[in-house]
RNA sequence: GGCCCCGUCGUCUAGUCUGGCCUAGGACACCAGGUUUUCAUCCUGGCGACAGGGGUUCGAAUCCCCUCGGGGUCACCA
């Protein structure tokens, strides 16, 4: 049969399956796909980071499509790489599309009538169905080195060819095989593709049709034993009876070799449905370099979560090309495969942005101070204790700053001028200079200081309409004041209104603010 | 390079299947004006696209062909 010399010191469990003819006819049977059955799809991610904004946005159509139409949502874990999965990956993928809101109803921490849900524990399964493959013929033996191969592949470049397999192996007897492999000798496992051609349906592309000549005889099943991705998936999708893959466009071309196993294996193929890529400035694919495409970047920074879902929305995807907030309801209700955009588009962070402002905006102040405390803390301007005993105050500073920021970490940059030392406040340059520009406003800002006491006790609007009538007495323009009261008061060149300021600031601190400027813009 | 996918304002997108309602709509960004003590918000306005060329048709963003452009993929990675 076909024991491996890789079977002796290969870490996975013994490969006592792969030389194990099957019948066909014996094979596991598959449940067929009557119309009534319901509709299965699921994401596969590999554990091997964090989780991309790709796979988030994919997790959500699938999650979306199932939800739409009462089907049933599967997560499997692509661990296939052992040398690069991990742990914490796994869990790091669990929590952030919990965190997202998401919900599967089958996965690796749920279980489920078709587990195991980590490639790596089907791997018996994997083998199983590798050596019906070769029994049936679909199969076979390559036991070309790695050498021969790239000798191969240079040679074809060389002459200008598309380098692929050249089939050295697709027909050597299955005794000599047999005999080969027995007495040691490496092989991999390659999938004979066969003559015609090789089409599937794709929800958002429509019919896609390919050469089976333009596919190259891949290999399914590496020297070591380890099955390779495109025979995996596949043999899992069937028998975790998925109805519909959606995934990114990047494995479009994967799809034929896939499809091809189906027939092998005996099953009806999956419909498949493509979603266009996510792309960076330069209309390549999202990458790293580009910069926050970890969804964790857009929690750590304070993006409310539900901006991040609507935008996730948006790309591939248009409610009705007028509007841009809605809510995930409204994205179940309305979504569908047959609307999904065709070409890739580049992701608009600025647009981002805005939408994240959008949904901040319409946060409650509660709410929102909840949502930015632990950026205050981070900041340093504040322990947590400290913050929530003086909570009342917080909260006029949100309703102060609120229309300001559009994500929640910038809040403490905003705020920060509340905490600095009443002589020591930053005066940004922009702020300073526009209270330089105004001649009279050390004389100004004494007088202010000698009469603001008697008058700060009074609500903030008052004591604007007041100011602004002792200004008029004295016939001189509000921005004399006020321009050089800001700067000493804040160090900013804008911000909220004045008389709130000095209200969270208090009387102390906002008349030492106000002598500490007479001195610092003289 | 082969194969595959795609092509509407700077960006995202509606309209394309089922030609006429398109003088191509909306949003972000940008610019200008208004509101405001400033900033922000908000309001008003502006800028700005059917990749190009041929057909078919009374009529084409929409159907057909060609060209050009962009992307994806060509592993014993996933």
């Amino acid at each position: 049969m076909f024991p491996s010399r890789a079977q002796a010191n290969h870490r996975s469990p013994p490969r006592a399956q792969v030389g194990r003819w099957i019948e066909p006819h014996r094979l596991p049977p598959y449940p067929s796909r009557s119309m009534s059955s319901p509709l299965r799809v699921r994401i596969a991610p590999s554990p091997t980071g964090a989780i991309h904004l790709g796979l988030a946005r994919t997790a959500l159509f699938n999650w979306a499509y199932a939800r739409g139409r009462k089907g049933q949502f599967v997560l499997r874990l692509e661990d296939t790489d052992r040398a690069r999965s991990t742990r914490e990956s796994e869990t790091a993928i669990i929590e952030g599309l919990r965190w997202l809101g998401l919900d599967w109803d089958e996965g690796p921490e749920l279980g489920g009538d078709y587990g195991p849900y980590r490639q790596s524990e089907r791997i018996d399964r994997h083998r199983e169905l590798m050596g019906s493959l070769m029994e049936t013929g679909h199969a076979y033996a390559c036991f070309c080195t790695s050498e021969r191969l790239s000798e191969v592949r240079e040679r074809q470049q060389a002459a200008n060819e598309t380098p692929r397999y050249d089939r050295c192996c697709r027909e050597i007897p299955i005794e000599e095989a047999q005999v080969r492999a027995a007495s040691g000798e490496a092989f991999a496992v390659r999938f004979k593709v066969p003559t015609g051609q090789t089409g599937f349906q794709d929800l958002v592309r429509k019919e896609v049709v390919f050469e089976n000549g333009e596919i190259d005889d891949w290999v399914m099943v590496r020297q070591s034993g380890d099955p390779t991705y495109n025979f995996v998936v596949a043999c899992d999708d069937a028998d975790m009876e998925i109805t519909h893959v959606l995934r990114g466009e990047e494995h479009l071309v994967n799809t034929p070799k896939q499809v091809l196993l189906y027939a092998a294996l005996g099953v009806s193929a999956p419909v498949f449905a493509h979603l266009p890529l996510l792309l960076g400035k330069g209309r390549k694919k999202l990458s790293k370099r580009d910069g926050g495409v970890s969804l964790s970047d857009y929690r750590d920074q304070g993006y409310p979560r539900e901006a991040i879902l609507n935008f996730l929305c948006m790309q591939g995807w248009a409610l009705d090309g007028e509007t841009d907030v809605f809510d995930l309801a409204t994205f179940v209700e309305h979504f569908d495969l047959e609307d999904v955009s065709r070409g890739g588009a580049i992701f608009d962070f600025d647009k981002f942005l805005w939408l994240a402002g959008e949904y901040l905006h319409k946060e409650t102040d509660e709410v929102l101070a909840e949502h930015c405390l632990p950026f205050v803390v981070d900041a340093g301007l504040f322990n947590e204790v400290d913050l929530r005993a003086r909570w009342d105050w917080y909260l006029s500073v949100i309703a102060m700053e609120k229309e300001r920021i559009r994500i929640y970490s910038e809040l403490p940059g905003r705020m920060a001028y509340l905490c600095a030392p009443d002589d020591q406040v930053e005066y940004l340059p922009k702020a300073e200079k526009g209270a330089r520009k105004h001649e009279g406003r050390t004389q100004t800002l004494t007088d202010y200081l000698a009469w603001l006491p008697e008058h700060s006790s009074k609500p903030s609007a008052e004591l604007a309409e007041e100011t602004k009538a002792w200004l008029a007495e004295r016939e001189q323009k509000i921005p004399l004041l006020f321009q050089p009261l800001r700067c000493a008061l804040t160090g900013l060149p804008g911000g909220p209104d004045l008389f709130e300021v000095m209200d969270a600031l208090g009387q102390a601190a906002t008349l030492d603010r106000i002598r500490a400027g007479v001195e610092r813009l003289a």
